[in-house]
DNA sequence: GGCCGAATGATACCAGGTCTCATTCGGTGC
DNA sequence: GCACCGAATGAGACCTGGTATCATTCGGCC
C-alpha cells in the first residue's frame, strides 16, 4: 500500500460506492486512495498528478467521472476558492455542513452550525424570497499555520 | 441612449472608476452601461453578446479587463453559481453583505446580516482558525417568479 | 464461456479567462 | 496646437478545467 493512504476513509469511500450501486473498480478504488490521502483539498489535475508520479496510468475523464460520482453521493464537495478555481474535498455525507479552509495549508475541516438555518429563514422572511440552497464558505488560518508563522 | 439603461447606476460606476483614478473612457462607460441595465446577474460573454447586437465592438480582453477593474472596486461581485459557472452581478460597495440569487430569472439582492460576524466569530472561537474571508451564497426564487408559478 | 451493460481512455471540443504585443488613445506640459 | 508618455485597447494565441463522443474493454451474472 502507498505511503500516507488513509485506509479507513479509503473503505469508507469505497462503501459508499458500492452502497450506491456502483462498481468498485481498480481505477475507482485508485481514485478512492488518491482522495482519501489528500490533505486538504485538491484538484482533478493533482489526483492526476499524483497517479502519473506514482506511475498509474488513469484517463483525465475517467477521474473527472469519478470525482463527479463522489459528488453526487457527497462524499466529496466541491469548493469554490476565493481565487476563483475549483477544489474539491473529502467530507462527511451525513450531515449538511460548510467548510473552512485554511488559505495557508489548504486543509479544510466540516463546521456545522445550528444557528445559521435560523439565520437563514429570516433572510428569506425579510426579502420574500423562498430560499432554496445556500453555501457558506470560511477561510483562514489553521492553528497550525498560525503557530508556525508565529514561530518565524 | 439605450432602452432599458439605468442613467443613475452607469454614473455611479463611472465615479467609482474615476475617484480611484481610472479613465472613464468610451469602452469602460459601454462596459458600465452594459452592467447597469443587465437584470440580474450576468457573464462577461453575455456583456459581449449585448455589445454585439447593439452593433458595438469591444475586444473580449477589455470587457474582462474592465470586469476585473469593477471587481477590484467591488462595483461588481463575481458569484459562484450551484452549477459551478461563474457570473457578475452589481452591487453596493460600501457595505459588506451577501447575495441572494433566483435560481428562476437571475435577479440577485444584496442582505445584509448583523448576525453573521457573531456566528462566523463563534465559528473561529471553536475551531482555532483565524477566520479572515467568507462568503455566504443563497439561492432561491424570488417572490416574483414564487407568484408567476402560482398563477400556471 | 458468453453476454450485456457499465466503465474506460483517447481525443476532440468548449467555455471562461489570461497573456502578449503592437497600435492607439487621452491627458499633461509646453 | 503639439509632442510626449503612460494607460488602454484589440487581435489572437494560449491555458485550464471540464464535457462529449465513440470505439474498446471490463466485470458480474447466467
Amino acid at each position: 500500500m502507498r505511503p500516507g493512504i488513509n485506509a479507513t476513509q479509503t473503505e469508507r469511500i469505497i462503501q459508499a460506492l458500492e452502497r450506491a450501486g456502483y462498481q468498485a473498480t481498480p481505477n475507482r478504488r485508485l481514485v478512492a486512495e488518491l482522495v482519501a490521502s489528500a490533505d486538504g483539498h485538491f484538484t482533478a489535475a493533482h489526483l492526476l498528478d499524483r497517479g502519473r508520479r506514482e506511475r498509474v496510468t488513469i484517463g483525465r475523464a475517467t477521474v473527472f467521472r469519478a470525482l463527479d460520482l463522489l459528488t453526487t453521493l457527497r462524499v466529496v464537495e466541491r469548493l469554490d476558492l476565493p481565487s476563483g478555481s475549483h477544489a474539491y474535498v473529502l467530507c462527511d455525507p451525513d450531515e449538511h455542513h460548510h467548510h473552512l479552509i485554511c488559505s495557508s495549508c489548504g486543509r479544510s475541516e466540516d463546521v456545522a452550525d445550528g444557528e445559521l438555518p435560523a439565520l437563514i429563514e429570516r433572510i428569506g422572511r425579510r426579502s420574500g424570497y423562498r430560499i432554496e440552497a445556500h453555501r457558506l464558505e470560511l477561510f483562514g488560518t489553521c492553528p497550525r499555520c498560525a503557530g508556525a508563522e508565529a514561530d518565524r
